[in-house]
DNA sequence: AAAAAATGCGACTAATTATTCGCGTTTGTC
DNA sequence: GACAAACGCGAATAATTAGTCGCATTTTTT
């Protein structure tokens, strides 16, 4: 069932045409830019087809030559994002397990800097990842990313303690993944300064979310 | 400048007329209930005013009769909600302050439980809540309430403890608040039972967040 | 350089949906 | 019971916007 979402919005969110030419790939890159400037400007309102065009100097048309709809295009960008987090997560999977508390409290914190500093390269892209978040047909995709996501933070919970219960993990990993999410989304909003210490806000709650579920006897 | 947004959105979003006939009143109770109902069946996808209409056996133009747009409708069902949070806080901060560790913990627990019992009673506006967080229209009129409620955690903090600094209450009052809504939200969506054990994690979450920030010496 | 393929165009279509307005009906008042 | 006010109605209006299609232009191929 999960499967048919994805297929279904593959078939009709993957691009109507590849470029051939160089001069296309670069309308596609001027309408990616386009989309996401626009989005950026108006907030959680998305782009309609026709401002996208015009600020990326083209028709409608041509819009439509690449993109099959106007969600394909926000979901392009947003794939950028989605695609680069489990990478992240998975990267911290493959270190070696922590033996003692000591060593705990580093990958917790190795986790935590590479979580965080994904946010702050892709701080550009958060407009869009809240526009998303709002607009009900991109929703579901962005769950389905949002579940392999909390998958992977149990999967590291799990990694870091195998004794750790499949249903404590999970919930962990929800709560693990909201609670970065949204602080990091509110702490961008901010100078870089008030990013830096609600990050360090989210490393406490991290720390002591976990810490109970450590057992390491 | 925020004053002048909220006279406009006063002016633009209160009822065109009030009612003066009891059958009216039945009506716009009519109103309010199909929104919401067709809010929770759609996610946050804000339903249309014909739907609102059918679902309450009217005719569109009697729903205009007393709701001047779309938008007062969902206000004011969200209003229920967003006015009661704040009396929640307000009433822990008329409390006696604490004067010891223990005393603070018990603080901490009763905001804590006051905030947790408001999201279960209020469980089926949640999806309004929602659905005016990702609508473009209506989100800036909840920024000014979730304003008042992030003044109003901070405002507890510094009752708590009245050395802390203005904007590490603030920072903080930030964090309380997208953490404590967020995980509410999530747990609400779960059974009772998930909901319960997520209340605990925001708990802990709390408790370390503002405990170096106690300094009761 | 001629033919073919790819690209670009933008007026047009189609669908959705918020809001209005004049008219018929019900309710309250005298 | 007659009159006025309130109420309820839904077809019509208006605005927005996604997506199409035939034609013009540019690039590639032969």
């Amino acid at each position: 069932m999960k499967s048919s979402l994805t297929k279904k919005a593959a078939t009709a969110l993957s691009p109507r045409k590849q470029p051939r030419q160089e001069r296309s790939s670069k309308v596609v890159d001027r309408i990616l830019d386009a989309a996401l400037i626009l989005t950026r400007e108006q907030g959680t309102k998305t782009p309609t087809t026709l401002a996208i065009a015009q600020r990326a100097g083209l028709s409608v048309g041509s819009v439509y030559q690449y993109f099959p709809n106007k969600e394909a295009i926000l979901l392009d960008l947003a794939r950028r994002w989605l695609g680069a987090f489990p990478e992240v997560i998975a990267k911290r999977i493959a270190a070696p397990r922590p033996t003692n508390r000591d060593e705990f409290q580093q990958e917790v914190d190795k986790l935590f800097v590479d979580t965080s500093r994904l946010y702050l390269d892709n701080a550009t892209l958060m407009p869009v990842i809240e526009a998303i978040t709002g607009n009900p047909d991109l929703r579901p995709i962005q769950n389905e990313y949002d579940d392999q996501i909390i998958a992977l933070y149990a999967g590291w919970l799990q990694h870091v303690n195998p004794a750790l219960d499949d249903g404590i993990a999970s919930r962990l990993g929800v709560v693990m993944m909201e609670v970065g999410h949204v602080c990091r989304l509110v702490g961008l909003k901010r100078d870089r300064k008030a990013f830096d210490l609600i990050q360090d806000d989210v490393k406490t709650m991290w720390l002591a979310l976990v810490d109970p579920y450590l057992d390491l006897n």
